[in-house]
DNA sequence: GAATTTTTCTAACATTAGTTAGATTTCAAA
DNA sequence: TTTGAAATCTAACTAATGTTAGAAAAATTC
C-alpha cells in the first residue's frame, strides 16, 4: 500500500483492513506507523541488496567483468520491477519520509552503494573499464538509470533480459555510430 | 516546501506562513490544496522543458549531434539542480497525487520526452548514434540518469559542466576500456 | 473623500488519523 | 477443564487539517 498509494495517505485502518484485523490491532506488532514505514525501507534495501549480492557471488570465478556487471543490472532490475514492492515502496517514501528514518536507513543504502563501487571498480583495475572512466560518476548515473525504471516500466515493455543486455552493451561499447564494432 | 517536506506533510498553514498570510487567504488565489500541487507539477515540468528546448534551439546551425545532446543534457541537469525547487518538487511529489491530477499531467510529461525523442533520433538519421542503438531505451534510461541526479547530487559534487561532460563521453564512447580510443 | 473592488482576516465546522486504555476473545499448555 | 498468555476488539481522546462563511481591512477608482 505504501507503494500505490504512499506513506501519509495510506491509513492505519487501510493497513489493517488487509491484514483483517481493526486498526488498534497493529500496535501489537509495531509501535508506532513510523516504525512501520521504517521496516519496509528496510525490507525495500534488504531485498535488492541480497538479490544483486547473491547473482553476483554465484558467477563461476573466472566470469568477465563485463558479465558481472550486466548480471548485477539484470538483478537489479528483476529484484525492483518484478520481486520487490517494497523496494519500489522505498523509492517512492524514501523522500518524504521523516529525517531522523532517513539518516538511520541512509547506512543502508550506502552498504548497497558499496557493493557497486567495489563491483566496478574491480572490473577498472582489470582493464574491462577504460582508466579514463569516472567510476563513481558511473555508479551514481548507472544506479540513477536503473532505480528510476519503476516510473516508466510496464508490462508492456519488453523483458528484463533483453533490457540489461541493450543496456550493458550501450554502456560499454557506446552509442556513437563510429566507434561501433 | 512541497520538495523539501512533500505535499502532505506540508499545510496550508505553512504556505501561509512564508506568503505572510493566513491559510484561508490561499482560496483567494487557488481553489484547493490540490490545485496548488497541480499547478507546482506543472511550473516543474515547464521550467525544465523550456531549458532544455531554449539550449539546444540556441545552437548554431551545423552543430554536432552529440554536441546537441551533450548540450541538452547540461541543461536538464542545471534546470533540475540548480534553477527549479519546482522540477525536484514534481519528482518527489508525482507518485503521491491523486491519480485525476497525474494523469492529466502525463502530456506534459509526454511532450518533454518528445523533445529527446527527436534530439535522439536526429542524431541517429545523422550516424551520430549507431544504427543498432535502441533509441527509446536509451532515452529512458538517459532520463532516468538525469532525473535520478536530484538523490545525490550536493554542492560538494563537481560542476554540472564537467558531469555532463564525462556523462556524454561516456554515452558515445562507452566505458569498455579495449575499445577505447 | 466616497464608493467599490480586492485582499485578508477571524471564527468555526467537519472530518479524520494516530494513538491509548481497558475489556474481551482466542488459543495453547497443563 | 482450567489457567495464563497472546491477540484482537470497542470506545474514546487528542490533535490537526482542509475548507467555508462572513466580517473587516486595504487598495483602487471615480
Amino acid at each position: 500500500m505504501f507503494r500505490r498509494k504512499g506513506y501519509d495517505t495510506t491509513t492505519l485502518k487501510d493497513i489493517g483492513a488487509l491484514a483483517r484485523i481493526r486498526a488498534p490491532a497493529i500496535y501489537y506488532y509495531f509501535s508506532s506507523k513510523e516504525q512501520l514505514l521504517e521496516e519496509i525501507l528496510n525490507i525495500g534495501i534488504a531485498r535488492i541488496h541480497d538479490a544483486v549480492r547473491d547473482a553476483v557471488d554465484g558467477l563461476a570465478a573466472g566470469t568477465s567483468h563485463r558479465v558481472r556487471v550486466e548480471t548485477a543490472i539484470r538483478a537489479h532490475l528483476t529484484a525492483l520491477l518484478q520481486h520487490s514492492d517494497y523496494t519500489a515502496a522505498n523509492i517512492i517514501n524514501y523522500n518524504l519520509a521523516p529525517r531522523a528514518i532517513r539518516e538511520r536507513h541512509l547506512a543502508r543504502r550506502e552498504k548497497y552503494a558499496d557493493c557497486w563501487r567495489e563491483l566496478l571498480q574491480r572490473a577498472k583495475d582489470a582493464g574491462e573499464i577504460g582508466p579514463g572512466v569516472d567510476v563513481d560518476l558511473l555508479r551514481l548515473f548507472l544506479l540513477g538509470a536503473l532505480f528510476w525504471t519503476h516510473e516508466w516500466y510496464g508490462k508492456d515493455h519488453e523483458p528484463i533480459e533483453v533490457m540489461a543486455g541493450k543496456l550493458s552493451a550501450m554502456l560499454f561499447d557506446g552509442i556513437g555510430g563510429t566507434l561501433q564494432e
